[in-house]
DNA sequence: GTCTATATGCTGATAGAC
DNA sequence: GTCTATCAGCATATAGAC
């Protein structure tokens, strides 16, 4: 009997950071209170609090969660080898990985102005180390001779805001499979940066 | 002596508009609240309302003009012609357009979720209209054997997502100057649509 | 047109019973 | 671990004096 009758914070605390994340990414931070995130659960504001220090921690938390599993993700991708094939694997994993966490993806991004300025800076940072993945596949191609690029950081920065787009407009079930939406932002990638 | 002393609603107006924009820009609209929006301007929160009927309308109609204006400003752009000319100008207008209104384009996609369900379909109908243009050139340009793409439509959303990234990271004084920024941008559109 | 005062309800967070 | 009760404050919006 190691365990209290009861007692379910084991499972009880991925329900309100679910509840949160869903909450945040369909309504938004600031207009999401406490009293929602708890009813959701199926539970009463107080026992919030047995699972968070507060409401900026949960944000934080999700977030942190989020780049740090990403970051994770990634870190098995060679950082060697023809920078064409690099960024085809940068290019799939991208969309695939971000379509399927599309609530943690639109906070990441959505919400950076709702962190405390201290939270602020490491995520920050994160998203930085993320974005510096795919510069460095694009310095490395420049170097090779592979790519056209004059400004390889912009770039970097341009590929990705037009990845992230994907996730703004793009349903299961739509017109267009994933593999066939995957194709069309390759092609375009890939000719973006080809001599 | 054609006016009351002391009425100033022609100029009141504009400043409660230009308040509630910057403000929305900055903290989001579920965090500002109409108390901010009046100490902002100078006035007590009741006097507000001699400006707007409620908070939504304040929102509504910041996008609305916004979204109303591009269009306008789109008018002039001629829909014959090469294809390739047409799209470099459209690329060269988005930035610049854009760059000029950061705050405007912030709360033209980041607060679509808090507009009212009748709102939001006014808007992204004007929303549609602009990507529409875009997908016109796109096609004829396909048409004409001039672009190599496979899903006009979704090409249009990948090149405005990729043009919109410019607002979230570009600012003037920094290394690099707009016209190095566009041409950057354009560089990459235009091999990323080409054959 | 702006003010003060007010109605009504929600906010994040805590204390203490069980 | 969860509950109820409570704090102090802020939310949107309106009414009526000036």
């Amino acid at each position: 009997m190691a365990r209290t009758q009861g007692s379910h914070s084991d499972i009880t605390g991925p329900r309100v950071r679910a509840a949160a994340l869903r909450l945040f990414a369909s309504q938004g931070y600031a207009a999401v209170s406490m009293r929602k995130i708890a009813s959701e659960v199926g539970l009463q504001v107080g026992a919030l609090y047995n699972y968070t220090a507060d409401k900026q921690s949960l944000l934080f938390d999700l977030m942190n969660e989020h780049l740090q599993a990403l970051l994770e993700a990634r870190a098995n991708a060679s950082a060697n080898g023809d920078p064409m094939d690099r960024l085809q694997e940068f290019t799939a994993f991208h969309i695939r990985y971000h379509e399927e966490r599309p609530d943690e993806v639109f906070i990441a991004y959505m919400e950076l102005r709702n962190l405390s300025p201290e939270n602020f800076v490491v995520i920050e940072k994160l998203r930085d180390r993320y974005e510096g993945e795919l510069e460095a596949i694009l310095s490395d191609g420049v170097r090779a001779g592979v790519f056209d690029l004059a400004e390889p950081k912009v770039s970097a920065r341009a590929i990705i805001s037009m990845l992230n787009g994907v996730t703004t407009w793009y349903r299961r079930g739509g017109r267009l499979s994933l593999d066939e939406v995957e194709t069309v932002y390759w092609n375009m990638v890939r000719k973006a940066v080809s001599r």
